[in-house]
Parts: C-alpha cells; sequence; structure tokens
DNA sequence: TCTGGGGTCCTAGGACCC
DNA sequence: TCTGGGGTCCTAGGACCC
C-alpha cells in the first residue's frame, strides 16, 4: 500500500486529501511512522523526528495513528491477496507476498512457460490493483517476479500506484546498476563497510564473489548478500509464522531519575507484556529487559525461567530483578519488558498438567515458594497512563448534535473537531469545551461502501 | 525539541557436557 | 606434566525491516 497510515487519514478525512500529513509519535520524542507523499516533497520521511517534521513541514496535519483502522483496511487487503492464492506472507499491516503459482491461477501461469505468461501475470496485478482501489479506496502497488527477491525490489519500482514485472531472466539486468543499499538487508551499517572497498552497485557485489563478501560480512550476511546479487533467492512464501518473542516498551517525555519510578514502571510494562501473551495464548521461558539510558546507550539483560511461564507476578519480578542490576544514574529514557523462547500452551494448561501429575504421584503437598508471602503485589493495571489527554489528533469522535467527525487539536480547555465522513465533502470545524458531554470518541467509519458490512 | 515500537536473524563468548 | 573437539544452551549486542 501506498503512503499506508497516511493514505488512510486522506481517505476518511477529505479536508486532508491533496495535503501534507504525517502519521507518527506526538509526543516530545516522537518520530514519523509514515508521511504522505505531499509531506515528502518537503523531505518529511519515516523514522525522522516530529520535531524535524514540523520544522520542514509547518502545515502539515499530525496525527497520530489509529491502528484500528489501518488493521481493518489490512484485512480486507489480504483478503483480497487470498483470493489470489492460500500462500499469502504479510510483513506488516501494509505488504505481503503471495505466490501465485499456489493459486488458482498456477496452472495457467506454468502453462505459459517460464518466461512466458506476462500478460496473464498483468492483468492479475491489475485487475487486483483496481479491487484494491474500489474496496478501500486506497492505490497499491504491485511488483511480480519469479522470487521474493525481484517481487519486493519491482513493488519498491512501482511506488506508488504502479506495476512493475520482472521477467524470468532479466533478474541480473535490472539488478546491476542499482546500488547495494537496494538489497533488502543492506542498511547503512553494510552499506559503509561495502562503499569502504568501493563496492557500490549491485553488480560490483557479483563480481566480488562470495569469499570477499563473508569476509566482509561475515558468513551468513555475505552469503546471502552473495546470493541476492546474482539475482539468485530460492526462499518459500510462508504463511502464518508464529511469533518468536513479544515485547512492549516505552520512550518517557522527561527521563526516569527515581529508582522506584522506574521499577513502577517496569510493572506496568510487564503487565501489558503479560496482557498480550495471554491474548495469543502462548507463554515465555525468557525474560528481557531493556533500558535506554539519558545517552540513549541501551542495554538488554535477560533471564531464562526453568519452565515457561505466563504468569504476571513471575514475569514482573524478573523484570524488576533485572532493572534493579542495571546503572541507571543520569536517568533512564526507555523501558522495555519482553518474553521469548514463546512455548504454545498457556498457564492454566500447565498448572492442570501439574496437578494431575501431583496426584498421579504422590500426595505431597509443597507450596510454590516463589517468594513467600512477598511483598504485597501492586495494582499494576489500573495506572493511568501518562498521555491520558482524552483528545488527541485524528481521534474519531461524535458530536450528539452534529454527527461524527475529528480532532483537528486541543488546548488549553478546548477541543477543536472537523465533522465530516469518508464519502462526504471537506466538513467545518467547531470548538468545544474538553469536558462537552455532548462529545464522544467513537470507531472509526468505514472508508467505502464496500467496507461497510 | 535528536533519535518510536514491534519484530527477526546473526554472532560471539562462556559454561557445560560427552 | 600442560590442557582436544564437538555440540548445546545462555547471555548480550548489533544490524535490519516496516
Amino acid at each position: 500500500m501506498d503512503a499506508f497510515f497516511a493514505a488512510v487519514e486522506q481517505a476518511a478525512k477529505p479536508s486532508l486529501r491533496g495535503k501534507p500529513v504525517v502519521v507518527g509519535g506526538l509526543g516530545g520524542r516522537g518520530v514519523v511512522s509514515t508521511a504522505s507523499y505531499e509531506a515528502r516533497k518537503f523531505g518529511v520521511h519515516s523514522a525522522m523526528p516530529m520535531a524535524q517534521a514540523r520544522r520542514l513541514c509547518p502545515n502539515a496535519a499530525f496525527l497520530s495513528g489509529r491502528f484500528g483502522a489501518y488493521r481493518q483496511v489490512s484485512e480486507t487487503v489480504m483478503g483480497l491477496l487470498r483470493e489470489l492464492s492460500p500462500l499469502v506472507e504479510p510483513l506488516s499491516l501494509d505488504e505481503a507476498f503471495v505466490d501465485l503459482e499456489a493459486g488458482p491461477y498456477g496452472p495457467a501461469l506454468a502453462a505459459a512457460g517460464p518466461a512466458g505468461g506476462p500478460e496473464l501475470v498483468v492483468a492479475i496485478a491489475e485487475d487486483l490493483r483496481a479491487d484494491i482501489q474500489r474496496r478501500t479506496g486506497l492505490t497499491a502497488s504491485v511488483g511480480a517476479a519469479g522470487s521474493k527477491l525481484m517481487a519486493k525490489i519491482a513493488s519498491e519500482q512501482a511506488k506508488p500506484d504502479g506495476f512493475v514485472l520482472v521477467g524470468i531472466g532479466s533478474e541480473r539486468a535490472v539488478l546491476s546498476r542499482m546500488p547495494v543499499r537496494a538489497l533488502p538487508g543492506v542498511g547503512p551499517a553494510t552499506e559503509q563497510v561495502l562503499h569502504r572497498v568501493g563496492l557500490m552497485t549491485v553488480a560490483d557485489l557479483a563480481e566480488a564473489g562470495e569469499g570477499e563478501l563473508v569476509q566482509l560480512l561475515g558468513k551468513a550476511h555475505g552469503a546471502g548478500v552473495h546470493q541476492m546479487s546474482i539475482g539468485f533467492d530460492s526462499r518459500p512464501v510462508v504463511p502464518d509464522r508464529d511469533a518468536k518473542s513479544v515485547s512492549v516498551e516505552d520512550t518517557f517525555e522527561v527521563d526516569l531519575a527515581d529508582r522506584d519510578r522506574i521499577l513502577h514502571e517496569v510493572d506496568v510494562l510487564a503487565a501489558r507484556c503479560v496482557a498480550r501473551l495471554h491474548a495469543a495464548g502462548r507463554s515465555g521461558r525468557t525474560v528481557v529487559l531493556k533500558v535506554r539510558r539519558f545517552d540513549f546507550s541501551t542495554l538488554t539483560r535477560s533471564e531464562t525461567l526453568r519452565a515457561p511461564t505466563d504468569d504476571a507476578a513471575v514475569i514482573s519480578e524478573t523484570a524488576r530483578r533485572l532493572a534493579l542490576a542495571v546503572n541507571t544514574t543520569g536517568g533512564v529514557r526507555l523501558l522495555g519488558v519482553g518474553v521469548s523462547q514463546l512455548a504454545d500452551f498457556s498457564q492454566e494448561d500447565l498448572f492442570a498438567q501439574l496437578v494431575h501429575e501431583e496426584e498421579a504421584a504422590e500426595p505431597e503437598h509443597e507450596p510454590e515458594s516463589e517468594s513467600g508471602p512477598g511483598p504485597v503485589e501492586e495494582p499494576v493495571e489500573p495506572v493511568v497512563p501518562v498521555a491520558a489527554r482524552r483528545w488527541w489528533p485524528g481521534q474519531d469522535v461524535t458530536h450528539t448534535q452534529l454527527g461524527p467527525g475529528w480532532v483537528q487539536g486541543s488546548g488549553v480547555g478546548r477541543v477543536t473537531v472537523r465533522f465530516e465522513t469518508p464519502g462526504g465533502e471537506v466538513g467545518r470545524v467547531r470548538t468545544f469545551a474538553v469536558d462537552d458531554p455532548e462529545l464522544q470518541p467513537s470507531e472509526p467509519l468505514p472508508l467505502t461502501e464496500w467496507l461497510r458490512q
């Protein structure tokens, strides 16, 4: 999908169409998640500090994300992809690989031969793009090729709102002139290493050979980069990959210095992490604490338990213990709590299993000596988040008299709302007291009639 | 007003085991 | 009388992706 989050906002909010839109963290330490193409003209791009984006493009609309709405659109798009093949591998909310050969067009594609069938592929891709446009009101770009590598590169070239086919056999011709950075997996660090020895293009990499690349980049990465440089990629499209870790983290508006405050935030994060674990019906054996200090130095500390757990108290205590061993003088900018080595069962299953075993073995009952009575469990759940401002830019609201709209901004006891809907005209703006009882948060509206079911 | 959040994969050293 | 060679697990960090 093209500029996905920003495009959803423009589709939902008529007044933003054709205008620069920036979606991302609105706090003092936020970064840009997505910039619309209009905002990109000003130099705004993903991962840029929001403060810099505001300087570059002060007249843009700055919105925090509405992930529920993005997820809705994403599901519609993924559904369309699954009509093309059961083998759909999502990379994120707005991007996926599809193995066309495994789907209804597979036989026809095979019959057209390895280099043939471009007409059919073009037709499939353009139909898909039209369907996505019809169903979501948004544009998508499609790359088609004989491998994930080349399809990905083709889709980059197709953006925005386009289609690019890399025919079988033309991979090296397409790749050769590209900068090394165009290969997925070659980021700033790798690029620097390669540039330092004069390797600038993908053709240079192919010529250098696997030996030299392994020497420069290490075994796995070097071999992988070399394979890509000669256009070789045999990775299959894999749907439904199980997550290998679950983590949550928070950057604070102001660095945390107080030890008790840090421990409290660790508890809050552990609770959020456990909630996600529960929702996924999984447990984990390794607890990871992440700390980013005032100077942006970042470290992790982990502890592997004897068995997987999804118990909030166990994960909280472990994370706190790890936190106590970290030097936090100078202040903490970010804290994170994660769990890995995931197992497919939840704690309830484990207990049930344990009880069974104990009943079968001997009636002796050893109390869980985990921590005895220990410190009283603090109520970590109901803590009001710092960002509990009731109104945030972009938020969906409904007014009892004026109907649906969205928050443009709020401050000094006031909130400004624009009343417009996806299918309607550019709406008018009204301002209310922040505690106006006639104004309530509401659910995102569907972008098109098609999404309305 | 410097630098989010949620992931994946790889490497390297030390402990430990056979 | 002087220290092999593998394998696995754990921990920590780093690069990269969206």
